[in-house]
DNA sequence: AAAACGGGGGC
DNA sequence: GCCCCAGTTTT
């Protein structure tokens, strides 16, 4: 007899707690976008942050951000800036001429419109420039520390496979995981699914033998033991 | 719905 | 060398 859908994802949940609830957030493991919203509760290093993640390796984010901070760490700073220092400064990331250019511009939406503060609202986020729903709620949750689920390809990915849900877009993936998944788990679930994604889970290649799920995974069950 | 953007690491 | 990556924008 089947598990139901509901005992599947308290399962999950559950597991990948153990996994990393109590690992330290600061630690070398643990994502790069992770490490730079755990050292600062400034909503606007972690828009900037987000956005350079953005198709981006995650280990080349922390580097970029590190750089980009130094110099400037205000949106009035970075809506001065000088494009092509922010571009050499954010070099190690994906798209960097687009993003350089793209985190002045919202820089200065910023200052003009929201008098020099980031927004905590989504339809206010989901309006600045290079800012989607992944973004806009990264900024609610790690800037904020509001209830959100940011969706990246990894959360659309790992609850897909294990068959907890079945998505195409991610904004059905996030209505999906928001009716499945207790709220207490919100802050964390995104994070949860993005480290299981990088370490078994992955998108080719997934390591099914460090997987506590193959029970009942419709993935691994159709891709033949993996 | 699909293509474009793009440097750097891994294989 | 080839492929992929904590998405968003444009066609």
């Amino acid at each position: 007899m089947p598990i139901s859908k509901a005992r599947k994802v308290e399962l999950v949940l559950s597991d990948l707690g153990r996994r990393y609830l109590g690992a330290d957030p600061l630690a070398p493991d643990s994502t790069a976008l992770a490490r730079i919203t755990a050292e600062t509760e400034d909503p606007f290093k972690v828009l900037i942050g987000t956005i350079l993640s953005q198709r981006t390796r995650d280990e080349m984010t922390e580097v970029a951000s590190r750089q980009l901070f130094a110099r400037y760490s205000t949106p009035r700073a970075l809506a001065r800036a000088d494009v092509r220092d922010v571009q050499r400064r954010i070099k190690p990331v994906g798209f960097y001429r687009q993003k350089a250019r793209k985190l002045r511009e919202v820089s200065r939406v910023l200052l003009d419109r929201h008098g020099g503060k980031v927004p905590s609202t989504y339809e206010e986020l989901i309006e600045l420039p290079q800012v989607g729903p992944k973004t806009a709620n990264c900024v609610l949750v790690y800037g904020y520390g509001l209830q959100a689920l940011p969706i990246d390809t990894h959360c659309h990915r790992i609850p897909n496979r294990l068959g907890l849900i079945r998505t195409k877009t991610p904004e059905e993936t996030e209505k999906a995981l928001a009716r499945i998944v207790p709220r207490e788990y919100w802050v964390n679930v995104n994070e949860w699914f993005v480290r299981f994604g990088k370490e078994v889970c992955k998108p080719i290649g997934p390591r099914c033998g460090e997987c506590g799920f193959t029970s009942f995974c419709a993935y691994y069950r159709e891709r033949g033991k993996g």
